[in-house]
DNA sequence: CCAGCATGAGACATCATTGTCTCATCTGGG
DNA sequence: CCCAGATGAGACAATGATGTCTCATGCTGG
């Protein structure tokens, strides 16, 4: 036997596989294990070699989505600058994820009775608290939540990504629509 | 045979059944014809009687969650005073139809090839006319398309439905919480 | 070259849901 | 009273997705 624990040959590549599951799922969200299947170029009996089950498979994407929220929560280092420019940051960074991110919380309500992962609630945590930096800094107005404006923040990404998956909206807008709804809002400002 | 077309005794309410149905998808998307039947208080051989499938009963469900958004707008006076007004009220009097709306969102990604049912453009577009008024009279931002501002506004009363049904928000808060993150935004009005 | 291992293809049983059927029962009107 | 119609209960087959298995193939490392 091999002194390495797996690394030998043609092995496939669980993240690529990974990858391809959440485009083709992101799209199809009830596509069939032979559909993910054959979107990453294996067969059935590789996936389920790699993720056995769609429960696994599922569980699996839903750590990816997590890892890459995280990802973009650093990469838009919500600690500094003003709280506006840190969401600007932050939604053009989750912008990649978000399709996932749609994904996800549509399975969430079939895991009802398991346990929610944690990493979620780290999450909601920092976005939260990016708000409530706002707040007490006096740039975010008082009188909505920080969790309420976190799920706001969720609900306008899935619009988002809805506008651009349906073609009524370009990629490059994502950004640029989120942030100005949810820090200005619809109505004009007389003091701009 | 009666003169009648079909009154005749104990015949199952179909608007019930579609009522009972609506409750209880909007909590578990994925519950069965069986759990639908049990929910109604009826039998599944009934429940096939009225409607012959699951796509026949989402369909239907589809049909009542357009006339019910519909008569929310009828009630809600779009072209009668301001157009925040007319906002608040569109958001306050479609709240209790929102989680079906929601449960209908998340189905409607199936119906991919077959054509989507025409009255949801139609509300679409009354909600749009709204945004555009508001746009026309001063009041809204012009940088902001009226189908962004239609789009976002689902979202927010997703995140909103969701924030009452998980139970970190009350009813009474859905129709403030939206309506002024729609309308103001999260920033500071130093005007106001 | 050869052995080992991962893969692809497919067969197979299982499971849940669904659609369909039959039959007994109950109710209310004529 | 009696019958038509609607319902409830359950059996049944069909369907689709899934989990599991075997076998042949092809590649790599030694």
């Amino acid at each position: 036997m091999s002194h390495l624990g797996y690394a030998c040959l043609m092995a496939v590549d669980p993240d690529h596989v990974l990858r391809t599951a959440a485009a083709l799922l992101t799209r199809k969200s009830t596509a069939t294990m032979d559909e993910v299947a054959k979107a990453a170029g294996i067969s059935r009996a590789t996936l389920h070699r790699h993720f056995a089950g769609r429960d696994v498979l599922v569980r699996a994407l839903e750590s990816l989505g997590i890892a890459e929220c995280e990802a973009a929560l650093d990469a838009a280092r919500l600690e500094e600058g003003t709280a506006s420019e840190a969401v600007r940051r932050l939604v053009g960074a989750i912008e990649p994820v978000a399709g996932l991110l749609a994904f996800l919380y549509s399975e969430n309500q079939l895991f009802e009775g398991e346990e929610l992962n944690a990493g979620w609630t780290l999450i909601d945590d920092r976005i939260s608290a990016l708000f409530r930096r706002g707040q007490l800094g006096g740039e975010f107005r008082i009188d909505l939540t920080p969790a309420w404006l976190t799920e706001a923040l969720y609900g306008l990404m899935a619009s988002g990504a809805w506008m651009v998956h349906s073609g009524k909206g370009a990629p490059k807008d994502f950004q640029h629509m989120i942030v100005e709804l949810l820090l200005g809002g619809a109505l004009r400002r007389e003091e701009s």
